[in-house]
Formats: C-alpha cells, structure tokens, sequence
DNA sequence: GCCAACGTTGGC
DNA sequence: GCCAACGTTGGC
C-alpha cells in the first residue's frame, strides 16, 4: 500500500470534474518519469488531487487507485491533445491507472502551509523546479496531509 | 504576464 | 552523442 499525489488544472480537470465523474483514467500523463511512478501504483492506494495552476495551489481532495497499469487510450487517438504517433497498439508507451474519487476536502491544503510544514526532502511536490505531475508521498506526510483537510 | 526550471527535438 | 533552440510547466 503505497500513498502519492497527482497534479491537475482545474481549468482543465478539477476535483469537481472528478466527483461528478466518480471514475477516472488518468490520462494525458507524457513524461516518462511521471509514467513511471503511475505504473507502480496498485489497487486500493491512496492518492492526493492537487490543483496546480490555480489560486491558491494546493491538495483538494483523495482517490483511490481502481485499476492498475491501465494503456492510455488518449495516446492513439488522433484527434486527442495526448496522441502519440510513436507509441504502438503492441507495445503501449503510455501506461496510466484508473482512479476513483474518495472525499473533495472540507478544506483545502494550500501549497503554502505545505512548504510551512513539510520540506522539500520527504515531499518532491516542493523541490525546486518541480514539474512532475504524479509523485510518490510518504505515509506520514500523506496522513498529516489529510488531517489538515478536516481540521476545524 | 513573467520567468526559472526542465524536457524534448533536431542539426551536426 | 552533444548541445542550442524551443516548448511546457507552474508558482508568483
């Protein structure tokens, strides 16, 4: 059992996109660091929605992970943003997991009181020059997380 | 809107 | 294989 987080616009794909949703591929992931990370994910792991891009940044809710090493259907459509014309039916390049929604937070967890409250050591989110949407979290971190999420 | 950081592309 | 140019991410 293993905990991450995933970044996402809302203006493209919010926590509230997602609730209604209730069921998600995470598609459109194309760096293969990222992927990486997505093909270790397993069922029943847990994973923090965080809305990059947006006012304030921050983690805004949970998923779970539904179905693991899921191919990334976006990548052969050619009328997708995501279409890869280099990958291939028999060997996928791109491999996501499909996501379930949990809980959208009472309250969110603003990447500032992250950088307060955690370094950029035990949370990738905050090292320098960051770009990765999917990253792996620390259970401590992830529960102390999602304390905060509920706190009065 | 700016720009630092980073990934990718393509010429050589 | 190197690396300059370019594109993207994402906080501010």
């Amino acid at each position: 059992m293993r905990y991450w987080l995933v970044k996402s616009e809302p203006s493209t794909y919010s926590i509230h996109d997602f609730e209604e949703e209730k069921v998600a591929i995470w598609d459109g992931v194309r760096n293969y660091q990222a992927r990486n990370f997505l093909m270790q994910m397993e069922p029943g792991d847990l994973v923090l929605f965080y809305h990059s891009n947006a006012k304030p940044p921050g983690v805004v809710g949970l998923a779970r992970v539904r179905r693991a090493r899921v191919v990334d259907p976006t990548q052969f459509d050619p009328d997708s943003p995501y279409y890869d014309p280099k990958s291939n039916l028999d060997r996928p390049r791109w491999i996501t997991a499909e996501l379930e929604h949990v809980e959208t937070f009472p309250q969110m967890v603003p990447l500032s009181e992250l950088r307060e409250r955690f370094s950029p050591e035990e949370l990738i989110l905050l090292r320098r020059g960051n770009r990765l949407s999917v990253v792996p979290v620390p259970e401590a971190v992830f529960k102390e997380i999602v304390r905060l999420a509920h706190e009065a």
